[in-house]
RNA sequence: GUGGGUAUAGCUCAGUUGGCAGAGCACCAGGUUGUGGCCCUGGGGGCCGUGGGUUCAAGUCCCACUACUCACCCCA
């Protein structure tokens, strides 16, 4: 049996890091004033349908999607957003006096893998509802910095861009067309494809020939609303005065179809070609679109995975107290029960049938404090044999005053 | 879906013009009758990815398949 192509197992070797990763992202949001919400993993397909947009590469040709036994079509969550819309939308969350959410989970895209892309991969994302003001759009980004920032990982950059709204970018979006289309043979079989179905696309490509054409391309900046020119303008103010260095990007483009006005992204050099580490903007439109009342949204994600490679490694002892016992007796088994009672630390009892010396150097290996040296002569004298594996110190003490002295030692 | 690279011990990888299957690390035991790290000695472990072909002889050469991996596409 092998597992799943694009699957992978989270060994005890690395759930070190998911964990700090999952509490320093949690004590950042909460500080934030974010509150968590968790949502299923497997929804109607018909929600991201339409909640993605038929049109893009997820729903096209990257969902898990199957027939459950009741013939309804369900899709495991390719993306966070459109599940947590729709959770505000049946729960009326907007009678709920705080409005900004997150959420930290599994998703499922069927994509081929590599460096940096999984097909179940983990998200952290928030969400917030029903502020358009462009302070909320500062804020998620320096969220987002401040979270990295707590995670020690750095050499990352900010790129940022307005990408217009549902009144100002069809006519972008068309004049983008005119333009390509005059230059057509100059572009790549990519991007003649993308002519039609997503040219913004177009600005993005990596082809040589595709960048010069795309240069000299009409802007956003010449076509969006006075609006979102504000909008956006006063995004940039925001994160100047939160001293939140940024680059703007006009040929930065997002791959879903809800994104509207303010986008970013937070990339590095360090992991190949799958450099963004974080991703998101506003969605104006998604809650409308998803039946709840018109409400304007913003949020991100950043991929677990990827911050993960990013992060140090902490080397750390992995168990308290390593219980070696010499004998068939109980009396060991009591003691471990007492120290788990008494301490609630990591104690880990050996029942492995071996001796003394590869006990002790497979506790060393472990990764730990103390071993509880337990045998027919500790019994005999009721006490215990302690050796402190960092000091390379050992004593024997009488049984009470050894729990005693271990209950203090943690306080 | 498309292209490149790789596939030999639990892990990382050697393996010469085709000629007995190797090292380091890890694991186990001993050196030390009840004491880790360093050192020394020994040991267990292999369908050499799968299937075919060439050959007296294939880990090695050829073909196909599969898996992994990197990249494209796309995205976190």
């Amino acid at each position: 049996m092998e597992i799943l192509r694009g699957f992978k197992d989270i060994l005890p070797t690395d759930i070190k890091k998911w964990h700090k990763l999952e509490e320093i992202a949690r004590n950042t949001l909460e500080s934030f004033g974010y509150k968590e919400i968790r949502t299923p993993l497997l929804e109607k397909t018909r929600l991201f349908a339409r909640g993605v947009g038929e049109d893009t590469d997820i729903v096209e040709k990257e969902m898990y999607t199957f027939l459950d036994k009741s013939n309804e079509s369900v899709t495991l969550r390719p993306e966070g957003t459109a599940g947590v819309v729709r959770a505000y939308i049946d729960n009326h969350l907007e009678n709920l006096p705080y409005k900004k959410y997150y959420y930290i989970g599994a998703m499922f895209r069927y994509e081929r893998p590599q460096k940096g892309r999984l097909r179940q991969f983990h998200q952290i994302g928030v969400e917030v509802f029903g502020i358009d003001n462009p302070s909320i759009d500062a804020e998620i980004v320096h969220l987002d910095k401040t979270m990295l920032e707590k995670l020690k990982i750095g050499d990352l950059r900010i790129e940022i861009n307005n990408i217009g709204c549902d009144r100002c970018r069809p006519e972008y979006i068309k004049k983008l067309q005119e333009y390509f289309t005059q230059h057509k043979d100059k572009l790549c079989e990519d991007c003649k494809r993308r002519l039609n179905k997503n040219p913004l696309r177009i600005l993005d490509c990596k082809n040589k020939g595709c960048k010069t054409v795309a240069k000299d391309a009409p802007k956003i900046t010449d076509y969006a609303c006075d609006n979102c020119k504000n909008h956006f303008n006063n995004v940039k103010k925001k994160l100047q005065s939160l001293n939140i260095e940024f680059i703007e990007n006009p040929y930065l483009v997002r791959g879903l179809d809800y994104y509207t006005k303010f986008v970013f992204e937070i990339i590095t050099d360090k992991l190949g070609a799958q450099g963004t580490v974080s991703a998101g903007g506003r969605y104006d439109g998604l809650i409308e679109q998803l039946g709840g009342k018109a409400t304007p949204g913003i949020g991100f994600a950043s991929g677990c995975e990827r911050l993960i490679e990013l992060m140090d490694e902490e080397k750390e002892l992995l168990f308290d107290y390593y219980i070696a016992n010499l004998s068939e007796d109980d009396y060991a088994l009591d003691i471990a029960s007492k120290l788990i009672n008494l301490t609630n630390k990591r104690i880990y009892v050996e029942y492995e049938k071996r001796s003394l010396k590869s006990m002790m150097k497979k506790a060393d290996r472990m990764g730990t404090r103390f071993v509880v040296i337990v045998g027919e002569n500790e019994k005999n004298k009721n006490s215990v044999l302690v050796k402190d594996m960092k000091n390379s110190t050992q004593n024997e003490y009488d049984l009470k005053i050894f729990l005693d002295n271990e209950v203090k030692r943690w306080l």
